[in-house]
DNA sequence: AACCAGGACGTGA
DNA sequence: TCACGTCATGGT
C-alpha cells in the first residue's frame, strides 16, 4: 500500500471510530457554551475568534483556552478593536486561565494590529508568520479554520501519531511533514480541517505520551505491533 | 506530586 | 542549524 492510500485509510478509521470532530471549536454567540461548528464559511467574528484561539492554545490545554475566551467574551472583547483599547490589567486577567499570560497578550496585541491592517483582505502565510507569536502551526491553524484553505496543520500530535506509525521521522522539518500530508492527499480543506481534528482526538484517546495500545482503531497500521 | 497540554521565541554554541 | 531555557495555568 502507498502513502496516498495509507492516509486514506487511516483518515477513515479514525472517522469511523471517532465520529466527525466538526472542528474548529467556536463560543456561540446565543449562549456561553462552546459549540462545535463544522467547516462551513464564518463571519468575521467566528474568524477572528478562531484565530484568538489558535494563539491562546499554544503549548495549552483547551479547556483553559475556553475559560480566557469565555472571559473575553464576557468584557466584550472578542474583536481587535476592544482588544487593543482594552487595559493592561483587564486583558491578563481575562487570559490568565491558559497560562504564558504575559506573553499571549502581547501576542494578542500583535496580530489585532495586524488583523486590522488587513481591512478584511485574506493574509497570505508569509505575513501571518512576521508577525510576532504567529509561528507556523499557528498560522496554519488560522488559514486552514479561519479561512478556509486547505492546508494541513502539523502539531506534536501529527508527530508523535505519525512516527509511531512509521510514515514520518519523529524530527522531521515541519514543512516536510506538511507537504508529506498536502502531497497525499485531496487539496480539499474540509478533509484538512476534520484529519486534523480526528489526528487530536486520537492522541488524546489512545496515542498519548505513554501510548495506550488496547483497543486502538490503527494498531492494524502501527509498527509497534 | 510530578507531568502534561492543539508552541514560539531568544540565546549560545 | 540545533539544542536548550523560558513562559504559566489547570487537570490528572
Amino acid at each position: 500500500m502507498g502513502d496516498k492510500e495509507k492516509l486514506v485509510h487511516i483518515y477513515r478509521t479514525m472517522l469511523a471510530e471517532y465520529g466527525c470532530q466538526g472542528w474548529w471549536p467556536v463560543i456561540s454567540n446565543k449562549t456561553l457554551l462552546c459549540e462545535y461548528h463544522a467547516g462551513a464559511p464564518r463571519n468575521k467574528e467566528e474568524q477572528f475568534e478562531i484565530c484568538l484561539g489558535a494563539i491562546l492554545t499554544q503549548n495549552t490545554a483547551w479547556s483553559n483556552v475556553q475559560k480566557a475566551l469565555i472571559n473575553l467574551k464576557r468584557i466584550g472583547a472578542l474583536s481587535p478593536e476592544k482588544i487593543l483599547s482594552l487595559k493592561k490589567e483587564k486583558l491578563l486577567s481575562a487570559i490568565r486561565p491558559c497560562g504564558y499570560f504575559n506573553q499571549k497578550a502581547k501576542k494578542l496585541l500583535e496580530f489585532s494590529r495586524f488583523y486590522i491592517s488587513l481591512s478584511g483582505r485574506t493574509p497570505s502565510r508569509q505575513e501571518l508568520l512576521s508577525v510576532w507569536g504567529i509561528g507556523k502551526e499557528t498560522a496554519d491553524s488560522m488559514l486552514l479554520y479561519a479561512c478556509g484553505m486547505p492546508i494541513f496543520v502539523v502539531d506534536a500530535y501529527t508527530r508523535r501519531i505519525f512516527s509511531r506509525l512509521g510514515l514520518v521521522k519523529e524530527k522531521e522539518e515541519y514543512e516536510n511533514i506538511r507537504k508529506f500530508f498536502e502531497k497525499n492527499l485531496r487539496k480539499d480543506a474540509k478533509l484538512c480541517q476534520e484529519f486534523h481534528a480526528l489526528i487530536v482526538e486520537h492522541a488524546k484517546r489512545h496515542c498519548t505520551k505513554k501510548p495506550k495500545c488496547q483497543g486502538c482503531p490503527l494498531s492494524k497500521f502501527c509498527k509497534r505491533n
